[in-house]
DNA sequence: AAGTGTTGCTAAAAACTTTCGAAACGCCCG
DNA sequence: CGGGCGTTTCGAAAGTTTTTAGCAACACTT
C-alpha cells in the first residue's frame, strides 16, 4: 500500500509543490487519483466505475462507488458560462410575512453558494409592463425564482430565449410541464385540517381560501371537500368563500360567514393571515375562540404560535421550499440534470388552541 | 533550486525594494501587481480572481483572495461611473417580520429607480469572516444599506476604499459621523409609550428592551426613564430588562417580571415581537390583557393590529425608513450632496386595546 | 505618457478516458 | 490431475479533453 500512495502523491503534488516552493497547497478538489489511492486501486479503474464501464469487479465497483459518494465527487468541468453570482427572486407582492420565509430559505442557499439574491416584487396588475424580464437580464442574472406568480407565455418566452433558468414556487396557474416547480402538499393539508375539525365533532365547517384562480387555493379547498365527503358530510358551496390570502380578505369573508343564519362552528381559513382576519371578525361579534368558533389556518407563520389563542394551522415548510427551489435553480445554472421537475414538500397539521369541540347548544339546531 | 527563487521572489523584492531603496514602501496603495508578486502569480491571474473569472484554480483563487482581503484591496480606477443597477441590503439576521418591512421600502424605491435590491444576511457571530464585503464587490454593487448592524472599522474601510456608498439603518453602535444613517425617534417613542401608561394611572411600569449594546434599545429605555422622572415616578432599574427584540426574549423577561413580588401593572415591551412574548407569558399565568396587565409594543408590525387584543404600540415607519435610506443611497451613488447625514423619522403612539386603566385592587398595595 | 486593470490567446499541466496487454481465475478435456 | 484456452479484472501507458496561468496587446483613467 505504501507504493500506491507514493504513486499518486508524486504526480499530484510533485509538480505543484516544486513550482510553488514553500507555499501552501491545500484544498484540492477531490480527484479520481485521490479516490483511487484511498480505494487501493489504480486511477483508470476509478474512471471506469465513474463511467459505468463493464470491466470492473462488482466488489471493487462497490468500494469505489462508496468513496465517490462519500467525497461528493463531481467531475470537473461543466461550468461553462461565467456566472454573475446573482439570482433573482420575484414575488407577486411583498406584503406578506409569507414572503420573508421563502426569502430566508433562498438567502440561506445563496450564502452557502456565494450567490447574491436580488428581491423584487411584480404585482399582476402592475403599471410596469412585461418589461421586467429585460430588467432582470440587464443586471445579468444567473437565474430566476418566481413566487406565486401567474406565468404568461410571453414572459416564459423571454426568459427562455435569454437562456435564463427558471424555477417557480407555488405558481398561480399550472406551469408548462418543462418548468421546474416547488410547492407543498396543499390538498393533503386541506384534508388534514378538515379531518381534524371533523374529529372534534364539527359538522358545519366553512372554508375561506385564496383567490379562485390560484392552484393552491383550489387544492386546499379540494382537500377540504374530500375530507367532508369521506366523513359523509354534505359539501355546501355556500360555505366556501374566496379571499385574497390576506388579513382583510379573511376578515371580510368571515363576517359574511358569521352572519349566516346558520353560523358555521368552524372555519378553515386557508392562510394564517386570513385566520387572523377571522379572529378579528369573531372578536367583533363577541365570539370566543375556540369555545364558539374553531379556526384552522394554513402556513404556520411564526406569529401563529404567538397569537391569542395560538393558532391551529397546517404547516407549510416555506423556508425549505425556498431553499429547495434555489437548489434546483443551482442545478439548472450548472447545466446539471434535475432529479425531478416537480418537488412537493409535505404539509403537517399543527394543533394548538384555536380548535375545540363545538358547543352542544349550537349544534343541536342542526 | 535556482528557479524556485525566481518564481516568487524575483518580481517582489528585486523590483520594489531595489527601486525604493531606503525609502518607506508602505504608503503605496496596494495594486494588483503587488498582490500578484506576493502570491507568486502573474498580474492577470489576480485580475481574474478579482473579477470572478472562471479560469483560476480553486487553490490559487483562495490564496489570492486571502491576500486581497488582508491588504484591503480596492480598485484603483476611481469611482466607476457605469452603474450596475444593483444595491445591496444587508440585514443582521433575517428572522424578523421587521426585516421585510424595511425591505419593502427599499424595494419600492428600487422599482422606481430601475434598481435591483440584493438581500443578504450577515450575523454578527457568523463563520463567514470579513470577506462579505468582497462578495459585495464581486457582483458589482452600486451601494450598500446596512440594517441593525455593528460596524467595524475594517468593514467601513473596505467599503470606503472600494468606493462603495453606504447608508446604515438603525446601526447597533454609533457610526462615524460621516456615514449617513437613518433611524426613528426612539427616545421620543419610549417617552410617548411611558406617558401613555402613566396617564392611564400606571405607576409600576416595567420595560423590556433590546440587547443592551444596541443604541436604539438604550434610546427607548432612556425615553421611558425620562417619562417616569418627569411624572415624579421613581425609576427602578430592577424593572428594566434586556431582551433580544425577539419573541423568545420578550417571553423570558416577562416571566421574570411577572414573578416579581410586586408585579408591574404595565410592560413597555420595546418591540412588537417582545410584546407578543409578554402576551404569552401573561396567558400562561392567567393574566388578562389589558385588565390585569397593560402592554405597549414598539414597531407597529402589521400583526399588531390583528393580535388579540390589538396591541397598543409605537409606530416606527419601517418602510419609509427603508425608502429614505435607499433615497439617500441613490444620491450618494450619483455623487450628489446629501441634504442631511442623519435622518430621523418620527414615531407615533398608536393606542389600541392592550392598555387600560390598572385594576384598583392591585394598585392600592403600592 | 504612465500607471492600472482587462481580455483573447496560447502553451502547459492536470484531469480524465481509452486501449491494450498481463495476471489471475476457472473450466474443460486429455 | 494438469495443462491449454477462454474469461475476467485490473493497471501501464498513451490519447483526449479541460483547466489554468501567463503573455502580450488593448482599454481606461489621470
Amino acid at each position: 500500500m505504501r507504493h500506491q500512495e507514493d504513486g499518486t502523491a508524486r504526480q499530484q503534488q510533485g509538480g505543484t509543490a516544486r513550482r510553488r516552493d514553500g507555499q501552501r497547497l491545500l484544498e484540492r478538489r477531490t480527484t479520481l487519483a485521490a479516490i483511487a489511492a484511498e480505494a487501493g486501486v489504480s486511477l483508470p479503474t476509478v474512471s471506469k466505475v465513474v463511467n459505468g464501464r463493464p470491466d470492473v469487479a462488482p466488489s471493487t465497483r462497490a468500494r469505489v462507488e462508496q468513496l465517490l459518494d462519500q467525497h461528493q465527487y463531481a467531475r470537473s468541468g461543466l461550468r461553462r458560462h461565467r456566472r454573475s453570482g446573482l439570482v433573482d427572486l420575484v414575488f407577486n407582492g411583498l406584503d406578506s410575512p409569507w414572503a420573508v420565509e421563502i426569502l430566508r430559505g433562498v438567502e440561506e442557499w445563496g450564502a452557502q453558494h456565494e450567490t447574491a439574491v436580488a428581491v423584487s416584487s411584480v404585482r399582476h396588475g402592475d403599471a410596469r409592463p412585461a418589461s421586467w424580464t429585460s430588467a432582470l437580464a440587464s443586471h445579468d442574472t444567473d437565474g430566476v425564482i418566481l413566487v406565486t406568480t401567474r406565468l404568461t407565455e410571453r414572459q416564459l418566452g423571454q426568459l427562455r430565449s435569454a437562456g435564463i433558468p427558471l424555477v417557480v414556487i407555488d405558481p398561480a396557474n399550472a406551469p408548462p410541464p418543462e418548468i421546474p416547480s416547488v410547492g407543498a402538499t396543499n390538498w393533503a393539508g386541506g384534508l388534514a385540517a378538515t379531518e381534524h375539525l371533523l374529529s372534534l365533532g364539527h359538522r358545519r365547517i366553512a372554508a375561506i381560501t385564496g383567490p379562485i384562480d390560484y392552484l393552491c387555493s383550489l387544492a386546499r379547498v379540494d382537500g377540504y371537500r374530500s375530507g367532508l365527503e369521506r366523513a359523509g358530510v354534505r359539501f355546501d358551496q355556500g360555505l366556501v368563500r374566496y379571499g385574497d390570502f390576506q388579513h382583510e380578505g379573511g376578515f371580510a369573508r368571515a363576517v359574511e360567514l358569521l352572519d349566516l343564519p346558520q353560523r358555521p362552528t368552524a372555519i378553515f381559513a386557508g392562510s394564517d393571515q386570513q385566520a387572523f382576519g377571522v379572529y378579528e371578525a369573531a372578536r367583533q361579534r363577541g365570539l370566543r375562540i375556540p369555545e364558539d368558533l374553531s379556526v384552522v389556518g394554513f402556513d404556520e407563520l411564526p406569529v401563529a404560535r404567538w397569537a391569542s389563542p395560538p393558532l391551529t394551522t397546517v404547516r407549510q415548510p416555506l423556508a425549505e421550499m425556498g431553499s429547495a427551489a434555489a437548489q434546483m435553480l443551482g442545478e439548472l445554472i450548472e447545466d446539471r440534470p434535475l432529479r425531478s421537475n416537480r418537488v412537493e414538500l409535505s404539509t403537517e397539521l399543527i394543533v394548538r388552541e384555536s380548535t375545540a369541540v363545538p358547543a352542544k347548544s349550537r349544534e343541536s339546531g342542526k
